[in-house]
DNA sequence: TTGAATTTGTTTATTTTTGAACAAAAGAAC
DNA sequence: GTTCTTTTGTTCAAAAATAAACAAATTCAA
């Protein structure tokens, strides 16, 4: 096999799948790692691709990336420790469910590298994990620019039809008495299928957030198996969800 | 065995084959690795094939494939004719598919003023039109990195449970005698299924794609009623398409 | 047939390409 | 910030391909 050859491959192979990295070129080529980083280098003086650190892509995506925009300022620290936790139940293969809760979205730097499938609704969830080894399943239906996130019929729809091993989902208020609920009846509805739809449902839930009642209660607090929170939450309010039957991290 | 009866050989061989390396051909023409090389050396300086290291390939395998970047911007011009004429056609209240073409996404800054429903499966598209005034209704399926967009069954189950009124799409080729061609079945299936569930479909293709065919041949012309393309089009070329029966906006 | 001209094959030296090893640099994790 | 891991560049030796030189074979013409 002759550069001339390599480069038709390797050309060929990033404009399809916009990008390519350097182990999986060599053994589509039969030939070193070493050798692929030469032509890579080569191609990418020809300006025909854009050199990445461990491979390559396609120029025009090199130059104008999606970004969806995504709040969190509030509570970052406590989200970051309980996205943590979470992202150490998850096992390579799992096919998992997210939602387009705040602290669901901190999931992405933990999960980034492992081989998983995702169902999610959430736009910065896509824009995060786009690329990395995650393979991305995208909810359709209506965009809502307020959440940055796909809601809706056609959306819940969508999510009944896959049935996952994990669903990580976010609320705006959980109460040991009544349950799980949202500001939004769209957050409600996705939340709840996706937790219907998962063999174990976690809730993630920073303490503030803990004993407070929002305005759509849509669901009893057993629709979730494990709920995980930070270090900041009361035992006497932690007993309350072990009563009710759930396991608690934090 | 002499040359003229090698040259034939060697010629066929790689015309059928697209490569051919100096052993082999000694091997298959019953001569020394040293008569091949001189027979490639005559032929390439004959402009008949292209000499490698190590054998010769087709020319045309050896030009570089259409760059990306020649693609986006050095045809931005005739896109950005092609989306102004495209936008015209929209009406407020309309319902429109847009699919994940680099033409196509030049419409959006024409309509994002216009009060319409959009369904499209190119996050580009998504990212370009949040907060504007169109409603947006996300395919969803596999997220396909390399394109930015959502392709698969489950995306064309989505873009098959709604009917609208224009469908705009892009292709990489099309041909009056062959119709519609893509560089990939993903795309080819998106396209398909938005114009099929419109009630007038828009091809939006630039004059260089014209009369070109591309790997997955996919519909016949008739799958589209208009095809929006640029001044650079000959006459002769657009009458072909107006003899099968499109309207030629340019 | 003979000898000159041309083509072909073999050997050898040179150049190019390749892969491995390892140090340096760049990210990522903490 | 730090450390740790991954990726990269560099150097070097081995392998492959080429070109050059020359010998052998073939062709062609008298």
């Amino acid at each position: 096999m002759n550069f001339q050859n390599r480069k038709r491959i390797i050309l060929q192979t990033i404009e399809q799948a916009g990008t390519a990295d350097v182990h999986e070129l060599a053994l589509l080529l039969q030939t070193s790692d070493m050798t692929v980083r030469r032509d890579l280098v080569e191609l990418a003086s020809q300006g025909l691709l854009y050199r990445t650190r461990g491979g390559a892509m396609r120029l025009d995506l090199a130059q104008n990336p999606v970004r969806f925009e995504n709040k969190v300022a509030q509570r970052a620290e406590q989200k970051t420790y309980i996205a943590r936790l979470a992202a150490e139940t998850v096992q390579e293969g799992d096919i998992i469910f997210m939602d387009c809760g705040s602290t669901v979205f901190q999931l992405c730097p933990f999960i980034r590298h492992k081989r998983i499938q995702l169902i999610t609704n959430s736009l910065p969830v896509v824009a995060a994990l786009i690329g990395s080894s995650v393979t991305i399943n995208l909810v359709g239906g209506e965009v809502d620019a307020g959440r940055q996130a796909v809601h809706g019929l056609m959306a819940e729809r969508h999510i009944r039809g896959y049935q996952a091993t994990r669903a990580f989902i976010g609320v705006d208020g959980v109460s040991a008495a009544h349950g799980l609920s949202a500001n939004s009846e769209y957050e409600a509805s996705t939340a709840l299928a996706m937790a219907q739809q998962a063999n174990h449902a976690y809730l993630l839930c920073d303490s503030s957030k803990l004993e407070q009642t929002r305005y759509v209660q849509f669901a009893p607090l057993s629709l979730v198996q494990t709920l995980i929170t930070d270090r900041d939450a009361t035992a006497t309010i932690l007993a309350l969800y072990e009563a009710a039957g759930l396991t608690v991290l934090s």
